[in-house]
DNA sequence: AGCACA
């Protein structure tokens, strides 16, 4: 406690390994700070761009006699540090380490990655998220999918200054209720920046859009008449019909691999693509035939059977909403057998002409074969959460939302949010060699086969010891 | 030209 406070400046400073830079110019990037200083040792650390000015930066050295020795030589120099031909002036820090506390999430970019917390799918449609985000700009692309932390959207700007105005009013805050279905009571909006910088969206639809392109066709299963999911008469999800079945597997003993599934599968005829991944505990997986007849005989005939004896890895079968599959061509979870040598290919390959994929990582590079969404993501569900304004929507007051578009398409997408398959993969806890077993096959009593089905479906040899074929269901 | 709020 000192009378006058803390005194603005402190000229003689304690020497610290991290030193304070002024009076950079503003567009000084870090590179220029390493160059400056690495003559004087080693740099672990560095923030430029400080300050409301963004005119001043931090250095840390590995060591204090680095920093030391950086200070003492411009101190008697008579050639100032410069960055960019301007003076810079350089003192010890009064702290001792740069706190870098950014996460991926936290560094700006033109993408937004919105987590709506509170809803269900379907809750909040993508006018609406148009509608909130455009208050900042023109809203490019937005796509949305679910995922383990909810209902999520990547909404992509044309630049960060305009992604970082609208992440900073809009985070944390709630859509105002006047826009939300009457039993939404709470819509909290978790905003980072996603690392990608373009969106990839294939089709207009419920799910995705691309307002720079209004031409992009609406989601050709739309105009089929499917449009949202119809409830049968027990209440259930009415499904319709795929190319694309989804595989559920129970009581999974056994390691379940895409070339076992593979194997099971293509007793009913070419199977594209696979994909396993992990949903609520429960292994299941994505097959993709090349239509939807074949993956009706497959269903049928494998639904309710079991690939290993004993009842382990009983599959039940339903349709997908997909279509086709955007999945790695080779990995241990997704294969996509329309490419012609998979396994020398670790880049996502788009869809055939004619196979639309909705939407795709725009990220081009071998770094992540098919990648995700997830990116930037890995919103943070342990956020702790605290109350929140509501969005005060009369900050929309006056200005024109930016960049409409028809608003309603009918149908649904089919996007692959390559993400709920390539992220929500764990392994899996055995390593089992044991074969498949299945025997497809409509009526399971009489074992009667379809026609052209191989008898057995036995990729790698017989039955395992002790393992008689079974049959069940 | 004077200490970081992401």
């Amino acid at each position: 406690m000192s009378t006058s406070g803390q005194p603005q400046f402190r000229y003689t400073q304690t020497p610290s390994k991290v030193l304070h830079l002024r009076n950079l110019p503003w567009e000084c990037i870090e590179e220029e700070l390493i160059e400056l200083c690495k003559p004087f040792g080693k740099i672990v650390n560095t923030k430029c761009n400080v300050g409301a000015n963004r005119n001043q930066a931090f250095v840390e050295f590995a060591d204090l006699n680095q920093a030391i020795s950086m200070v003492s030589y411009y101190a008697s120099s008579s050639e100032p540090a410069q960055v960019r031909g301007k003076t810079v002036y350089i003192q010890y820090s009064n702290r001792h380490e740069i706190v870098n506390n950014k996460s991926p999430g936290d560094v700006p970019g033109n993408v937004l990655l919105v987590t709506i917390e509170g809803v269900e799918v379907g809750d909040v449609s993508i006018d609406v998220i148009h509608l909130v985000f455009s208050a900042f700009g023109f809203v490019h692309k937005i796509a949305t999918f679910e995922k383990a932390a909810g209902f999520q959207a990547l909404i992509q700007f044309s630049d960060a200054e305009t992604a970082s105005a609208a992440r900073n009013a809009l985070n944390e805050r709630s859509i105002p209720r006047y826009l939300l279905p009457e039993h939404v009571n709470s819509c909290h909006l978790r905003i980072s920046y996603s690392a990608h910088t373009d969106l990839n969206i294939k089709f207009q639809s419920h799910r995705s859009r691309d307002y720079t392109n209004p031409y992009l066709p609406v989601n050709p299963t739309a105009i089929e008449g499917v449009v949202q999911p119809a409830l049968g008469p027990d209440g259930k999800r009415k499904e319709a019909e795929s190319n694309v079945l989804l595989a559920s597997i129970e009581n999974m003993q056994y390691a379940v691999t895409v070339d076992v599934l593979h194997t099971v599968f293509s007793a009913f005829g070419t199977v594209q693509k696979i994909a396993i991944f992990e949903k609520n505990g429960q292994t299941q997986a994505l097959v993709q035939y090349p239509d939807v007849s074949i993956a009706a005989v497959a269903r049928e005939a494998l639904e309710g059977h079991c690939i290993y004896d004993g009842g382990y890895c009983k599959l039940h079968l339903s349709y997908s909403r997909h279509t086709d599959l955007n999945v790695k061509a080779y990995s241990d979870k997704s294969r996509d057998y329309t490419i012609p040598d998979a396994s020398l290919l670790t880049s996502q390959v788009s869809g055939l002409p004619g196979a639309p994929a909705a939407w795709q990582n725009p990220r081009p590079g071998p770094m992540y074969a098919g990648n995700d969404f997830n990116t930037g993501g890995s919103v943070p569900a342990q956020y702790p959460s605290r109350p929140m304004a509501p969005w005060d929507a009369s900050m929309q007051a006056g200005r024109a939302p930016f960049g409409s578009v028809p608003s309603t398409y009918p149908g649904q997408t089919f996007a692959v949010a390559t993400s709920q398959i390539h992220s929500a993969v764990s392994s899996m806890g055995f390593s089992s060699g044991f074969p498949p077993n299945v025997r497809p096959g409509g009526a399971s009593s009489s074992g009667q086969l379809q026609p052209g089905i191989p008898p057995n479906v036995r990729p790698s040899g017989g039955p395992p010891p002790g393992h008689p074929t079974y049959y069940g269901q």
